[in-house]
RNA sequence: GGCCCCGUCGUCUAGCGGUUAGGAUCCAUGGUUUUCAUCCAUGUUACAGGAGUUCAAUUCUCCUCGGGGUCACCA
């Protein structure tokens, strides 16, 4: 079974940059027809931070990306260092006892004389009685292509086991890649210079079977999944925006199943996008409109349709639901109304108290009027005031419409 | 510095030899609205620069400039 994959090292935050990989595993691997499989690369100890594994998988979940199978590294580390050994007995790889230090100072040298570096290959024939004699710590190093083979100018000899035995992570990705049968890898573009490596170290196992790349670019100023799901962004609209990135929708707003119809990545642009908060809130602000009213209220923290319908006249001034909950909260809060309007505002509220109910606004608002005996524009504001627990708002009609049963609770 | 990728409004993009260079978003103005907002209308803003090929270049080629990535026992 061919599958695709996404990995994910468990050492910090999700990023919107790996997310919009995610998504594009996952919208391929649906229209591929194969099984998609989140690989979670924990080999790194030091930085592995506990419990960033199931924050991933909860994401990945709250977004809809479906996936078959999630492998650890560390549970795999018995095949890493089985393959190291088969290939320091085929003579494809060699001990390595160079020290830190001394690889540092020929990195510096490199750098300082603008050459790309390389390693040297210092350790590939030492004789056979130096290197059981040895104590020193060691490393296991890939021999490097041929000189007339492909990429011999950027693959070196490169560490695949480091001193304390733990792969390295381009060797332990390149035998994933091999042993989960991966079809198709989409991945970041940082890890284009991978690509060569991995291949070298699949050929030098024989495995022969053509792994298809992508390398999207990064999208720069970018920021956390949860930052954005706290600020109250949908995960709908965030995986909108994301997928737009890059490429010319048949339509500005839609969903991750209608995408698989008709994404393209062949058509995805190359070069690096910029994060724009402006848009995502304009296609936050259109899916929280084609929420139905009782998912809407749940965001605003009430589950009742009615709430919700009025939580969606809000909409229009807000983009987020985290926006829309500070909208609506004062409603149902103590109101705190300034000294210049108390004395009318109270002989409204009793008014309105007294008054029969009315399933109509204007037959209310004329009622409350001629009780009142306040002109329109003032009996509007103040209504408002009262009402809303705001001075400026939707239609004070509809708001009417959704609070008419709840009102004489509010106005206290 | 070597190698790789890229270059159209501020941003995301359409364009694939002849276009008034289009859309979306943002911004501005006007209209609707008892208010803010919405909505509608209108408007400002782009082919990085230079050579070449061609009757004709945003489109093809080269150079320059600019942006991004990479050059670890990191991920």
């Amino acid at each position: 079974m061919l599958m695709l994959r996404f990995a994910s090292s468990p050492t910090g935050d999700m990023y919107i940059n790996d997310l919009r990989i995610a998504l594009l595993n996952y919208i391929v691997s649906k229209q591929k027809n194969e099984d998609l499989i989140v690989r979670i690369d924990d080999m790194d100890k030091e930085n592995n931070i506990e419990g960033k594994d199931q924050e991933t998988l909860d994401i990945l979940g709250l977004f809809g990306i479906e996936y078959t199978q999630v492998i650890y590294q560390s549970q795999n580390i018995r095949f890493y260092s089985a393959i190291a050994l088969q290939l320091l007995h085929e003579k494809k790889a060699f001990s390595c006892f160079c020290s830190d230090e001394w690889l540092q100072k020929k990195r510096k040298e490199a750098q300082e004389a603008n050459k790309p570096y390389q390693y040297d290959d210092a350790c590939r024939n030492l004789p056979p009685e130096l290197v059981i004699d040895n104590t020193a710590p060691f490393t296991v190093r890939i021999v490097r292509p041929d000189k007339l083979g492909f990429s011999s100018d950027t693959v070196d000899s490169f560490v695949i086991m480091t001193q304390d035995k733990t792969p390295t992570p381009n060797f332990a990705c390149a035998v994933d890649d091999m042993l989960n049968d991966i079809s198709m890898i989409i991945r970041n573009e940082k890890y284009l210079n991978n690509t060569s490596k991995q291949i070298h170290v699949r050929n030098q196992l024989r495995y022969d079977k053509e792994i298809e790349y992508a390398h999207l670019s990064s999208i720069e100023n970018e920021v956390s999944v949860k930052q954005l799901l706290e600020e109250g962004y949908l995960p709908e609209a965030i995986s909108n925006y994301l997928i737009s990135i890059g490429t010319n929708p048949p339509k500005e707003i839609f969903t991750l199943d209608e995408a698989i119809q008709w994404f393209n990545l062949e058509n995805i642009s190359k070069s690096p996008a910029h994060f724009n908060m402006d848009m995502l809130q304009d296609i936050n602000k259109k899916h929280l409109k084609n929420l139905d009213a009782t998912e809407l209220s749940r965001y605003v923290g009430f589950a009742d349709a009615e709430i919700g319908e009025l939580a969606r006249l809000y909409i229009e001034e807000v983009a987020t639901t985290k926006e829309l909950k500070e909208k609506i909260a004062p409603i149902f809060a103590q109101r705190n109304i300034s000294d210049e309007f108390t004395e009318q505002t109270v002989f409204m509220a009793q008014t309105i108290k007294n008054a029969p109910y009315f399933e109509e606004y204007d037959e209310f608002k004329n009622y409350i009027m001629k009780e009142t005996e306040l002109k329109e524009n003032d009996f509007s504001k103040l209504f408002r005031i009262l009402l809303t627990n705001a001075e400026q708002g939707p239609d004070i009609a509809e708001v009417y419409k959704y609070l008419k049963n709840y009102m004489k609770e509010i106005i206290k």
